[in-house]
DNA sequence: CTTTCGCATTCCCATATAGGAATATAATCG
DNA sequence: CGATTATATTCCTATATGGGAATGCGAAAG
């Protein structure tokens, strides 16, 4: 079997690495046509439509009609999931960042001592 | 053409659910055997293997012998360009929620006032 | 009304899976 | 050595894609 629709899982949806791209453009939070996104990403029209089908399907991206256009909008608050997820293993490795930023200091403090104590012997 | 090999690409590897699960299930930064996921999770030890497999190659996971077992032991900082990625956005609705907050404290002193100006007005 | 524009949709196809079953491999045990 | 345990691997299959090309379709323009 293959994996879960991308249109049922925000994780698969933003698998694909254009969807990303996609997302990334719309950044801003401001409303995009169709046209604006294939201009700056230079992909192809009908994939585009295609991938922010799907971003659509799972509820990152919202449209609105505007005359023959469509206004596509960044709905980041459906990311929240992922960012979820992977928050509880960034404590994993922002708590090793500090191990190591007071290990590094500890160091430091111990080379200040050793500088310390040649001095000491030095002058002794 | 299909996506990019869920091999090389962290966001696809994570795409898949029962390999999230098996990550959870290493969360707490031990060594596990196989055969320990398998149990907890209730899932084919094949696929259990395949899975580890595909984590590894990407190299959510590594894994050491011992004896005829495999360790497997998660090793969260690959998981750091799915977090920088969603990060970004997070800040969108994190600002949002402080916009809202501050909204609703804004009303709060509104409505204190009011209260001021209505007790002021029933005295006067 | 015809044309053009902006997008969505459809068709076709190559392919990367994920799962299940069976099997291979490797280490330990008796 | 043969048996058992722990995992990996292989084979097979159903299926969900993603891309390209062509086409459909609604709205605006002339």
């Amino acid at each position: 079997m293959p994996r879960a629709a991308t249109t049922t899982d925000v994780f698969n949806a933003i698998a694909e690495p254009r969807r990303r791209e996609i997302v990334d453009a719309l950044l801003d939070g401001r409303a995009h046509t169709v046209g604006e996104v294939v201009e700056r990403l230079r992909i192809p029209q009908p994939s585009v439509s295609k991938h922010l089908g799907v971003l659509r399907k799972v509820g990152v991206v919202s449209v609105s009609r505007s005359g023959r256009r469509r206004l596509y909008r960044l709905n980041a608050d459906e990311l929240k999931p992922v960012h979820d997820w992977v928050q509880t293993y960034a404590r994993l490795w922002e708590h090793q960042a500090s191990r190591i930023k007071e290990q590094a200091e500890r160091k430091a403090r111990e080379r200040s001592m050793h500088k310390r104590e040649r001095s000491e012997q030095e002058e002794g």
